[in-house]
DNA sequence: ATTGTAGGCCAACAAGCGTTGACATGACCA
DNA sequence: TGGTCATGTCAACGCTTGTTGGCCTACAAT
């Protein structure tokens, strides 16, 4: 609405980006709004003035949009390799989306958000994709779960196997697998892909 | 050592239990030592007296034998769907294996324990399937990456396509995707499974 | 009966947290 | 020049945290 810049504008900004770059490498509960502060090189006080409260500051600092691309563009057989690298990309961005990730373990507003950026967005892509809504939702949820496991271990835990891959080398790998979840049919009750018929 | 059971075993189970709980509701920040005495209906010294501080009180707490079965004695063609269904049972067996994943996200000393869980373990496995240890490191990550992305969008963000799939369903989508990682061989550069050469 | 000891409780400490309100400073308009 | 409001600083509040040391109780061996 008001466009005419303000010169708390730049300290807003200098904030935010310290909230983010904090709460990536210590989670919620860990980034003290103190140390936030210092990064930034202001008073505490002035993040309670600006944001109200830590929660506040926290959803202000993860406002997410995935950017996920559109996929009426994309041939069919590449889906899988196109969101892998999307979201590789995305996550080494910058801190933002790490940041949400290491805060929703532990705190349930994070937890929130990210259930609702991940579950909206890529069920968008999901629905695109497959008419049967219900099995688009599972889809996506799939989807999710691989690449939230990747960049937990590559990133949050810095799994040494997957810290040290190549971006290459782990899109080539989890490429198939999305791609799998998001185009293939479904299983069936409890064999796996190779009919490995069993009872119950 | 000594196999005379004392009095306090009880009192020590009991603060382990309580411990597990909250590590695995609460993560480690937030889990404090008096909720975990009331849980365990003692009192917060008692906690200090026999684990020493609440760092050696988790690590403890988070004392993990994956228990990953004899994979020789499994069919090959099996192993992707095995090694998953094995996972989720562990995982809803009791809290521990969720209170170390909530506790990883944030606590270094929780990563490095999850590390070492996963990685050893693990890796034990693809290496008897694979000669080539450093091959098989990676396909052990990769499991690592799909098998805890699944516990995290399950158990920790309740992510509702999961939370809500049955054990079976989640078993027969997963189950390719280990069977892949374990004994697939390595993808190309950086083409998707067909086979896009390319040079470098 | 006395003593030693293990198990357990209570009160308190120092430190760190989010948050608040009073006060200084600067820019900008009348 | 004076006044007003946004911007920023400072000190402190109330609370919770991990952690500590002293004290009490029960029981078993002397």
């Amino acid at each position: 609405m008001n466009d005419t810049p303000r010169r708390s504008d730049a300290t807003k900004a200098a904030i935010l980006a310290a909230a983010r770059g904090r709460f990536a490498s210590d989670g919620y509960e860990r980034a003290t709004i103190r140390a936030i502060a210092a990064d930034a090189a202001i008073d505490p006080a002035m993040v309670m003035r600006y944001f109200g409260s830590k929660e506040k500051l926290f959803v202000a600092a993860a406002e997410i949009d995935l950017r996920i691309p559109d996929v009426s563009a994309v041939p069919r057989r590449a889906l899988g390799e196109t969101l892998v690298r999307h979201f590789v990309d995305r996550w080494e961005g910058d801190g933002t989306l790490n940041a949400l990730l290491r805060s929703a373990a532990t705190n349930e507003a994070a937890a929130d958000r990210a259930r609702s950026i991940f579950g909206e967005q890529i069920v968008t892509v999901a629905e695109s994709l497959d008419p049967d809504r219900r099995l688009a939702v599972r889809r996506a949820g799939l989807v999710a779960s691989q690449i939230l496991g990747m960049a937990l271990c590559r990133y949050v835990l810095r799994f040494p196997p997957l810290a040290a891959m190549s971006k290459d080398e782990v899109i080539a790998w989890l490429a198939p697998t999305v791609q799998r979840y998001l185009t293939a049919k479904p299983p069936q009750r409890s064999g796996a892909g190779k009919p490995v018929r069993r009872r119950r």
